[in-house]
DNA sequence: TATTGTTATACTCTATAACTATA
DNA sequence: TATAGTTATAGAGTATAACAATA
């Protein structure tokens, strides 16, 4: 019994904190998206293809973090599901131009639902002004990198 | 080119900065620690063992979100290593008292210097008001869902 | 009966390299 | 020559189930 938590070293380390923090976001996400099929990636990728009709799928993966290689099963797995369009660009014939379905919008419109019960859950005890400095804060880290976190460099 | 960044519904989700800010700080953190062999989780048990001299697998499993079944190899592999000592504790013969080894000292002391760069370089534009804000935030998140975390329910 | 550690196993996520077709 | 997408593959990380030894 008793593991009186004892972190040590990592108590003062910015990246530990985040990596817990992710963690307990990510279990609950799974939780309350459970039935849906639609983890955190594949939400991302609908997001941005909601936000950005006609993109292609080596854009998506730019703005996400995502290797264009492993693009490839994630548009796949949305397109057999029935949630997202994929046709050919008619201005550059190599590339894709992905859309939502009307299926993939009700699936979004779904999963951002769940997931505002998710936030308002986990953030229950922020006020406004705290979820606004946090949203600030990791904005400003996810900044600190983007050639290295980008999706794009093979 | 261009991607100009248009995340949409994304964009007021926490969970969604919170992974990519973490994705951030894990890919710098195996820059910084290239050569050194040690990855974010085996560092974090190395950590826990420095600060409880004397505690076992599950425990360490217990505080860091890791499940028992997985601990087993992170263990076997420090101690190949020669940076954790591994005796039979003899209040409870089924567990393990574990310690660091001179050399493991000598690793986590390494790996904190590289580490304390690392976290300095990310965090270059906060001020020490922000980071013990940002540290703060995140402290309160993980104690959302302890349970749900942790490591020792199988 | 519950707990510590173990083995075996599987799935997701991420990474690299080599390929094709278009530009 | 560079870019969009693809295939194959490998390594982490994490999940479950079943087992032996000890409490």
């Amino acid at each position: 019994m008793s593991d009186e938590q004892k972190i040590g070293a990592l108590a003062p380390l910015v990246g530990y904190h985040l990596r817990r923090a992710s963690a307990v976001f990510a279990v609950d996400f799974a939780a309350v998206m459970e039935g849906t099929g639609l983890r955190q990636v594949p939400f991302a990728v609908l997001s941005v293809v909601a936000a950005n009709p006609g993109i292609n799928q080596g854009s998506v993966g730019r703005i996400l973090g995502i290797k264009r290689a492993n693009m490839v099963s994630l548009i796949n797995e949305l397109i057999d599901r029935g949630l997202v369009d994929r046709t050919v660009d008619p201005n550059d014939r190599r590339a894709f131009s992905l859309t939502l379905t009307p299926g993939g919008d009700a699936a979004l419109a779904d999963a951002l639902a769940r997931i505002g019960v998710h936030e308002r859950e986990l953030l229950a005890d922020f006020d406004d002004a705290e979820k606004a400095m946090l949203l600030d804060l990791l904005s400003r880290i996810e900044r600190r990198n983007p050639a290295e976190t980008d999706g794009g460099d093979d």
